[in-house]
DNA sequence: AATGAATGAGAATTCATTCAT
DNA sequence: GATGAATGAATTCTCATTCAT
């Protein structure tokens, strides 16, 4: 599991696992539906089925367990895509999995994918990197893939930052728009679609080929 | 102006006008940099300079004062986009124009335009859809313009929602990642990489040709 | 009137001078016969009069409180005793008249001197050092006196820190054991006896014929 | 041992002692340098390496801790004094050596010294009298010995009760303004000029005479 | 219209005390 | 006997909102 910064009261790590868990929960929900200013303590213990004096132990303020809620998504992120293109040696294929894969785990979290949006700034500057950070990690996995292609002739030399954070957004269009898509769209579409557009563009005439195979 | 909802105590319109910009101008700073619920009333009324109670007679409640701020940003999207490409008749330039004009809106209202990304949500509802409304009618131009290439056989008959988007996306985007793009590039590549990404794949052969015309 | 640096939100000066005033006189009630922790903000603003939001108004936090209850004891001291011996010139009926009014003022503020002893500990230290120099103040008063009683050669060459301490005490000490002095003595007595005891054996043979004529 | 009322929920009378004394000597620490109210239980359990749920075990509330540090304190003055006097026969030196030997143990407590003026209020009403009684108890040992020093002639027929409220307050002078006179004067010197000043004045002719004998 | 003092409900946080293990 | 996790009452402090001037 990756580190948290975020100190606890109690020894046992499994406890402390287990009951932020369940704090980090009952938070992410309610965080999501109220905004983080809304939400109190007491109704996060409440939906945790704890005690309000409870969270505490496993926090030192309030704004901990948003960081954990936030830290929960990104690792999330930061797990999920590199075991999506495990074992996969095709560096376009490496690609569009990874940003298949982005889109389906922001799927999964999708309401604490907007909640990180809304309320990254809600943090003090030094939790605030530890997201930005993690958010970094992630993204490097897709700017490599990117990088690869280029290397293997399958991608024009286009700017790899800007077509990165392009297919970022495309993962996290699906979080921020969803309210608007969902009655336009399947997910598998959306990917199938927004991928099209954002790199058919810039594939070379082997790379779309490529992709024409590559695509399931 | 648009209209607001925002009712006054006030009689005198003119005056509601003036004394309503004082209170955006420094409503907008305050939110922006703390954020909506880290910034009082009398923060915003001492940056303005005024009384804390002169507000109330501007605004009802303390969301009233982020409705208006939010609204404030929306309709700038709203005024500029259609001056932009007013005149314009070939369609594939006035989608770039747009899409270009976008990008320079956000960038001049950088931090607003990340202010609505995290606080459209702490309004009410009521309050939520005004702004939701607006939106959508700017992204309309989009796709209006979208919809006409397509018909000018310079698209390809792609998922016009999706597309429409994505290039909103690029706009927002802007705003939502300088903290990254800021270093890397100047809003100008920016726009002509985003573009030629999000475009070149989706143009059909006569796009293409017409493409390279219509960038200066 | 002696400054604070207690910082007020409130403009108008004479408003807080008379809503501080209101706000101390209760606390100090309270601290003496509850103590500073049993004390709740609340229970204060009752007594007052006045809602608990006014109460930081006029103060930072509940230990300013504090501070303004104990500046009003110390800064009592530093007022009355220099009018008590002022246009005397006879540095013995200086000394026994300082002393005296001392031992007056803390009769008249008996419960906030006790409370002084009991909770200067519970300032934090730039407040507490604001409390130690007006009674080191206040010493010098005592000191100087018994300085010039040595120069005129009325007072052995004692010690002057450790009478003035003595002679302090005999003033605090009317506070402090107040449960046992009450039923055995007249304050009246307690001056005579004390300043005896503690007076004759430093006096000269000059000092105890002139001690004699100086008690009326 | 000096009984106490506080009750404890074990029975091995031995190991009541011991974890009471654990308790206490980490409380005495804690109290004197924060505070009662500023010290937790879980302060003290946590220096006297026990758990705060051992606590409860020796005690029923935490204000029974500052009962028993507090006792702890009277109970060292009601056992060295007797035993600095003990087989001394010539009632001025019992007088002086009780005073000396109460400075002594005074200045070895002089923290808990201090605690006990600042938190003997914080005690219940009923556990306060445990505390003033036996310092009525240590008292009565000056105050006898002043009376016998009257009855030998000695002294002259001062007020007793006066003469040893400002002898107690010699002692407890020392502690109490430690602050002030540490850097002035030795603990000898603060002893020997206290007694003199508060002693010569009252001496009867044969008195001082016998003074200067005893002072080795 | 404007002011700014006053209100009081509400939130985060602490900590004495309990109790299952 | 000992532990330490859990409880929840109590407290400080903030701030949107009101209202007398």
């Amino acid at each position: 599991m990756i580190v948290t910064d975020v100190t606890s009261h109690v020894e046992d790590q499994e406890l402390v696992e287990r009951r932020r868990n369940q704090i980090v929960a009952a938070a992410t929900q309610l965080f999501s539906s109220q905004g983080f200013y809304r939400t109190t303590i007491k109704d996060i213990a409440k939906l945790a089925g704890v005690s309000p004096g409870l969270v505490y132990l496993y926090v030192r303020e309030k704004e901990d367990v948003l960081l954990l809620v936030l830290l929960q998504v990104v690792d999330a992120y930061a797990q999920e895509l590199p075991a999506a293109i495990e074992g996969l040696t095709d560096p376009l294929q490496r690609l569009t999995r990874a940003v298949d894969a982005y889109c389906r785990v922001v799927d999964r979290h999708r309401s604490a994918t907007v909640l990180a949006y809304r309320s990254t700034k809600s943090l003090s500057p030094e939790r605030r990197v530890l997201i930005q950070d993690r958010e970094t990690a992630t993204n490097s996995i897709i700017a490599d893939a990117i990088n690869d292609c280029i290397a293997e002739g399958l991608l024009n030399r286009v700017n790899v930052d800007v077509l990165t954070y392009q297919l970022v957004l495309v993962a996290h269009g699906w979080a921020l728009k969803s309210w608007y898509f969902k009655s336009r769209l399947t997910l598998d579409e959306y990917i199938d679609h927004s991928l099209s557009n954002a790199l058919v563009g810039v594939l070379t005439d082997d790379g779309r080929t490529h992709f024409e195979t590559v695509r399931s």
